[in-house]
DNA sequence: ATGAAAGCGCTAACAA
DNA sequence: TTGTTAGCGCTTTCAT
């Protein structure tokens, strides 16, 4: 079986004790130049790595972090992984990747599941299930340290980071508004997502600023996502069959917006529908009823969580002050 | 800071040993119902969670396992990684993901990583750049399980697991040459991936059941796997630019697609260029120059591959009988 | 500068 | 049935 050398093998070898193979593994105090000099030419000879769980057994810490997003098949997701991954390496963390899949239950079995003491700290963007947030709350008083990007719980207090939510949705609808339409329809995320009201509040502010009536009956929530099926395909389906029917869409999200073509593609063969939306796809250029999009910098999001993170982690004292960062999203036309 | 309870807390707070309770709590043998159940309510009550940590130390073994992927920004990866999550969750297991992103640096480091002691196996689907499989071999000699998926190395004694490539690529081949082109360019991956070999073997036997003489030029290999600036972009640029240019292409993956339909995008638009390729994207319906593709059955990829390394995880005599799982690929039309 | 020994949380002989 | 103890690999006082 897989028996890695440990630091009494060495130490046996050499003929020291493990405490001065492991000063000179680690530190340089209190060791003569010379033993950790032999200690770790030997260490780098046979390949020696210390056993990180004996580690964190002593430090009480993994030196892992976890993460937790709706899913990974999911463009903005995985380049926020991207951007997570990129600090958490460096900085000597593994990363632990687990997905709600935007189920409730699902996102509580996974936070439990990472915070028995096996990760250091959680990055966190809420299901869209989500509605009650105590299995959250209670690791967070325990004294877990836990950053939110994208989908943030706004009540509670630690490190956030999103993108400008606002800002991008009044982008796309007023770019939406400047191609001559008046019928702007919205396709939302779950109700109770912070990045839904606040996409909602760009919306509105723009419907606002060109003086064009809101109308209720416009705005369709997707309480799972886009990740049950059909839901989409109804929503889009009710618009379209509305008695005024909407000449424009703006959509919340890259998941929406895949569901919500196809379903045009199906549901309106004339094409007379003007699409734009959230979308970090790489492919978004080359989709036929073509899309309009806000981009945001998911790679950015993760790094900065990240870093938020670790920093929680490895602070000295308790971290009283947190911040809320806000990055800026960019819209990309595609006529 | 975040201290949670430990057995030994248990124990006081119930004056019993430290071995009783943890009898109470893991299997049932040598202690009495009673005892066994004053335990249990109590941990259950304060919510009591074993120290994964301290219980890998002792049994050797992180109940996690590794994969690396070149990218889950890739959706045939992240829908095999639902697929590895989706046994590795309910069996206990923690996965913790990496990327290679398709550098041979990059796997080794990560690989290296895992091995020491966090992981108890690893699911690999090799790096387009990797050459040398010194690094693998040498785990897999030391015992770390080691499972290969996708991008498999033929050469090692493990199990495997990959899709049909050779009836995939056959299948897009002889879809296109049915549509009546006869110059059919190959947009190929690394020339030594396992699935390049297996994809061209089955563009070949389309040309040849149909009397369609090969020529070399029309074959392009991209030996970054398409994750490097420019490098699609070149080869599509070369394919046009040969004295008879190719009337249909068949791409060898997704990643590839994306950048070949970009390419022809900019170079060919007149769109007289038939295509067909890999693909696990959900939005390849959607695409402009339209795509018919090849689809993996990537969720059940992950699944196999998982069920396969937990095997040799938890075999309590070495392995010795490794199989190779070959799952059959479908064909969709896109017109 | 080095070694001996205790301890991180848990399990498993071995004793009682 | 329960308790005592040693030990997983490592770090860290406390002696030497």
């Amino acid at each position: 079986m897989f028996k890695p050398v440990t630091i009494k093998d060495i130490a046996k070898a050499l003929n020291l004790s493990t405490s001065t193979v492991s000063r000179a593994l680690r530190g340089g105090y209190e060791i003569s130049e010379e033993t950790k000099k032999i200690v770790l030419d030997y260490a780098e000879k046979i390949n020696f790595t210390r056993n990180p769980i004996a580690l964190s057994l002593k430090e009480r810490r993994s030196y892992s972090i976890g993460i937790i997003v709706c899913e990974v098949a999911n463009v903005f997701f995985s380049q926020a992984i991207d951007g997570i991954e990129s600090i958490a390496y460096n900085k000597g963390y593994h990363v632990v990747i687990s997905q709600s899949h935007d189920q409730y239950e699902r996102e509580v079995t996974n936070i439990q599941h990472l915070a028995n003491r096996s990760v250091d700290g959680i990055i966190i963007s809420l299901a869209a299930e989500t509605k009650d947030y105590s299995h959250i709350e209670k690791l967070h008083a325990q004294g877990l340290p836990i950053v939110f990007f994208d989908r943030i719980l706004e009540s509670m207090n630690t490190h956030k980071v999103t993108s400008n939510n606002t800002q991008g949705a009044f982008d796309a609808t007023e770019y939406l508004i400047s191609k001559g339409v008046k019928k702007i329809a919205h396709l939302a995320n779950a109700k109770q997502l912070s990045i839904t009201e606040q996409r909602k509040i760009g919306y509105l502010k723009a419907l606002e600023k060109h003086d064009i009536p809101f109308d209720e009956n416009y705005v369709k929530y997707c309480e799972h996502g886009g990740s049950k099926k059909g839901e989409v395909d109804t929503a889009i389906k009710e618009l379209l069959d509305l008695q005024v029917k909407p000449d424009a869409i703006f959509v919340a999200s890259d998941r929406l917006s895949i569901g919500c073509l196809e379903a045009l593609k199906k549901y309106n063969p004339k094409n007379d529908v003007l699409i734009a939306g959230f979308s970090n796809s790489d492919v978004v250029n080359l989709l036929k009823p073509s899309l309009s999009y806000v981009r945001q910098p998911a790679f950015e999001m993760g790094r900065i969580a990240t870093e938020m993170l670790i920093n929680l982690i490895e602070s000295k004292y308790p971290v009283e002050e947190f911040e809320t960062k806000i990055l800026d999203t960019t819209f990309h036309i595609n006529e």
